[in-house]
DNA sequence: CTGAAAGCGCTAACAT
DNA sequence: ATGTTAGCGCTTTCAG
């Protein structure tokens, strides 16, 4: 905390406003607030004294006696770095580096900056950052958080909901929890990319999956190896990757070791496939002519790929904007049951397969 | 604005703390702000007081008396979509996907987090979203801001100035303005690429610069024409790009056609260097064995690229942190002379020249 | 060096 | 339907 004597601030108040509109306070904060029973010749006259005067209410003294502060976090949960999965970048502070953050910001406050709630950014990695944000919490500095979680076994969730603390996840919940989130159709996504290889003629068709103990892992997995069977393929070869470009490279080559004959490869990110366009390349092998690839997210790295990655992608705007507006829903309604939103994904068809 | 009954909540207040210490509300208060003049006893009686119940000061009270809020905002500050750069990329909300914006967020909030300053994210592409972020400031919402401008024309940087906001800049500004900012020595930057590329034994070397009227872009393109100068190539072909891939690439060709001999190429940033890469490879020319190639920024593209690319890095994260240490240093001293903190940049040397 | 008291600007009973 | 009033939790004169 700074701590310097105060800036004088000469700004409009609720008293202002109402001395100019000849009226008492509690009529203009009625005004102010949308409520209804007030005559409407006097809204006007309240309407016109605020424009006059560019009153804009002070959110410290709202929250002060509200209890609610009209903002909410946007909270990056990282593992502990002693723990850290070995498939997370191990750089300090790069949690925020994941491609995903800066579109989930950028989708959220679409929606925020309309209804004027404030979005604040935390990061969170270790027992301390978790009593801290939960400090924050109780103690009314904040009304919710949307969370994105970057590993399965984080405590968080479980916290948020001990807490009674409105959240939405970025992304099903790693263990089966009582928690607001929202998700993409994983599985759809997977089927998608299936029946494109299949429609595309690949004879053998492989898939370099994403860690079996993440969700989104799991699920494009099982989403994909579906949507074979229903085409008749029973059986389809895989590789657990850690969604980095390099395990996807490795997958990738390993991959082609056990199926030298592949044409057809899901990886289950982007930056896996990125991986897998390259090991391809070194190979000798073509891309789309002798092996098709597609990849999943529709991340900045897709386009820049060549050739341009074809991949399956989620709204992730969309679908932050929606966490924001089931959390805003949720705040002062912490009983209610608990919802989720799932969006359908849709298949990019670009140059790789 | 949210608006429902005051969720109920049973927080340790000043009151309880004094209470417990048998002390009056005005010595707790003054012990939890490290007022001197405190008798060392009652401090002592009054940190138990304080651990025994858990408390913590409410900011909303704290910030209605003060006039501060403990809490900054990080603007991304993007053009108008009407007036949009034609090289900037057109998306709505993509803003965020600033390959810096998740380390600039992560720097920053690397320091703040330590004081207890909070980080708020906003976005402004117009000159509504100026005025409300202004209201903002001045109604004392926020106390200073972070700004990433993302135009040379942004009008943003004098409104903060002309309102009296304590501010600071990623980078230099576009005009000369009396206004803090944090930058990386862009021209020495370029000059260990053309050192680098000289070494090498580069017979032509040719620059895909960035916008001229963007500082960064002038500065490079200054700063390696130089260096070569220094090394007596007084003549360094060049072609201005948008800093985008897409841009790289157009640079890249006409270059190659301008130049066809080049054995060396300087991309103002990773991303047009990445289109260079692609253009080469196309062109049958090898990198680095037939034309080293070097880039700017250290993003996570370069390292994605095959060859992987050799870059100038510039430390973001540490930069950003420097950007907070100065905005909290100057709210409550706006009169203060304006600073600026530039860092060094270093090569990293990998595999593409 | 410490306590008493006056608000900061706003909302929400409670009266009217 | 509108005004009056009592705080929300904290800092900060001002006395003592």
């Amino acid at each position: 905390m700074t701590s310097q004597s105060p800036a004088p601030r000469r700004v409009p108040t609720l008293e202002h406003v109402a001395r100019v509109a000849g009226v008492s306070r509690a009529t203009v904060s009625r005004v102010i607030n949308g409520v209804r029973n007030v005559d409407p010749a006097l809204v006007a006259t309240v309407q016109r004294a605020v424009d006059e005067t560019g009153y804009v209410p002070n959110r410290a003294a709202r929250s002060l006696v509200t209890g609610r502060t009209y903002s909410v976090a946007l909270v990056v949960s990282a593992p502990d770095p002693e723990f850290g999965d070995p498939y997370l970048p191990t750089e300090a502070g790069h949690s925020f580096d994941d491609p995903f953050f800066g579109r989930i910001a950028s989708g959220a406050l679409r929606h925020l900056a309309e209804i004027d709630v404030h979005l604040m950014l935390r990061h969170v990695n270790s027992d301390e950052g978790r009593s801290r944000l939960m400090s924050s919490l109780r103690q009314g500095d904040l009304d919710g958080v949307l969370l994105i979680s970057m590993y399965a076994s984080d405590p968080l969730p479980r916290m948020l909901i001990d807490g009674g603390v409105p959240a939405v996840l970025f992304g099903r919940p790693g263990a089966a929890l009582p928690i607001c989130y929202v998700d993409v159709n994983q599985r759809a996504g997977a089927a998608l990319a299936a029946d494109r290889l299949v429609a595309g003629g690949c004879r053998s068709v492989v898939t370099l999956s994403g860690p079996g103990d993440t969700p989104a892992g799991a699920d494009r997995l099982h989403g994909f190896r579906d949507a074979m069977a229903r085409h008749g393929r029973a059986y389809v070869p895989s590789v657990e990757g850690d969604f980095t470009q390099h395990g996807g490279e490795a997958a990738m080559r390993r991959l082609l070791e056990e199926v030298p004959d592949l044409g057809g490869v899901f990886a289950a990110n982007d930056l896996m496939a990125l991986g897998a366009l390259h090991v391809l390349r070194d190979a000798g092998r073509r891309v789309p002519e002798d092996v098709a690839a597609i990849g999943f997210d529709d991340s900045r790295a897709a386009l820049a790929a060549r050739p341009r990655l074809s991949t399956v992608r989620q709204p992730v705007e969309d679908m932050a904007a929606e966490m924001a507006r089931l959390l805003v829903a949720r705040i002062g309604h912490t009983q209610d049951p608990v919802t989720a939103t799932i969006f359908e994904p849709v298949l990019i068809v670009r140059e790789s397969g």
